[in-house]
DNA sequence: CCTATTTTGGATAAAAGAGTCTCAATAACT
DNA sequence: AGTTATTGAGACTCTTTTATCCAAAATAGG
C-alpha cells in the first residue's frame, strides 16, 4: 500500500476537520463515529498529528481537536510526512540502503520521475481543495454515505 | 512502502536472471548469495513466480530457475502483479472498500492520475531494458558493488 | 544403487502494523 | 466538591509480513 492505514485515517480525519472548521473543537469520538474508524486507534493517530503541530487539542467537556492552520494552508503531504515519515519520498523501488543519485540502481531514473509525480500531487493538494470538491459533488469519505453525513448532527 | 519486500526481492532476482539469461538454470543459492537476500525467503518468493509462470524451475544438480520468456518480453508489472497482486493499481489513496469511478472519494481524480503514472512506468519497463542500463553504467543491485558482481564467477 | 545437489512445501519464529483496553490528567457544569 | 466529558499515555492483543528451518521429492553423476 502506498500509505499506511494510520495515514489514511489521519487524512480522512483531517478532511473532516477542514470541512467543519470554524475554529471549534471536535471530539474524536464524533469523528470516529462518523468516519467509521476505531475510536482508540484514531485517538492515537490524532495524538501524532497534535504532536506534529498540525492539530491542537483541548481536554474536558466541549473539548476535542481542531486544525492549527486554515485548511487552505495544509497540504496532504504535511499529514503524510507526520504519520508515515519521508520513507515514501526517499526510499524507493528497489529499496537499497543509502540510496540516492550517487549510487543508484537501474530503476532510479524511471522511479524518480514517478516518485516526483506522487510528491507533487501530495504537495499541491490542500485539504480545503478536497473539501470543496467533496461538498460540491457529495463525494464519500466513508464506505457508504456521501459528504453530507459530516453535518447531519 | 510502494512495493512489498517480497516484491522488491522478486524484482532484483528477475533482473539478475535477465542479466545472465542464456537459457541456463541458475541455482537460487547463487542468487541469494550475490543479491544478499535470505536464501529461504528468496526461495519462497521465486516459488510464487514459478507458480505464476514467470519462471520455470529444475530440481537436482545443475538445477535452478530461469525466465520462461525473454527479458524483453517481461515487464516489471508482471512481477509486481504476481507477488503483490493488483492492490496497488486498484485500491488506493483513501482505501475505501468497493472503490471506483462510480462512488469515488474526493481524492479520486488526482490520485487516479498519479496511479496511472505508476502503472504506466511499471508496464512500459522491461527487464532487459534495465539490465542494459545496469550493465552500461555498472549500476548496483545490492548494497555495495555494481552490476559486475553478477558475473564474477 | 548411492550420494550430492537442488527445488518444493509445510511448520515455525520474529518483527512490524493495526487495533483494543485501561487509567490518569484536565476541564466544564452543577 | 463531585460528576461527567474529553484527551494523553502506555500496556496489551491480534494480524500480516518477513524470515528461518526442516524434511521430502527429483535428478545428475559416479
Ligand atoms: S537507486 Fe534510486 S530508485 Fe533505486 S532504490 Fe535507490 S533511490 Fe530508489
Ligand atoms: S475513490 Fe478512487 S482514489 Fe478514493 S479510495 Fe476509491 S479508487 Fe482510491
Amino acid at each position: 500500500m502506498l500509505l499506511s492505514k494510520s495515514c489514511v485515517y489521519g487524512l480522512r480525519a483531517s478532511l473532516y476537520l477542514a470541512a467543519r472548521n470554524q475554529g471549534e473543537f471536535i471530539p474524536i469520538r464524533t469523528m470516529s463515529d462518523k468516519l467509521e474508524i476505531s475510536f482508540h486507534f484514531l485517538t492515537k493517530i490524532l495524538q501524532q498529528l497534535t504532536a506534529e503541530g498540525i492539530l491542537e487539542s483541548f481536554k474536558g467537556p466541549n473539548g476535542g481537536v481542531r486544525l492549527t492552520r486554515e485548511g487552505t494552508e495544509i497540504q496532504l503531504i504535511d499529514i503524510v510526512l507526520a504519520i508515515d515519515g519521508s520513507q515514501l519520498l526517499t526510499e524507493c523501488a528497489l529499496g537499497l540502503p543509502g540510496c540516492g543519485v550517487k549510487n543508484p540502481c537501474p530503476l532510479h531514473d524511471k522511479w524518480a520521475e514517478t516518485r516526483d509525480a506522487i510528491h507533487e500531487m501530495l504537495e499541491k493538494t490542500t485539504l480545503t481543495e478536497l473539501v470543496q470538491k467533496g461538498k460540491a459533488e457529495n463525494l464519500r469519505l466513508t464506505t457508504d454515505g456521501g459528504f453530507d453525513i459530516l453535518f447531519d448532527n
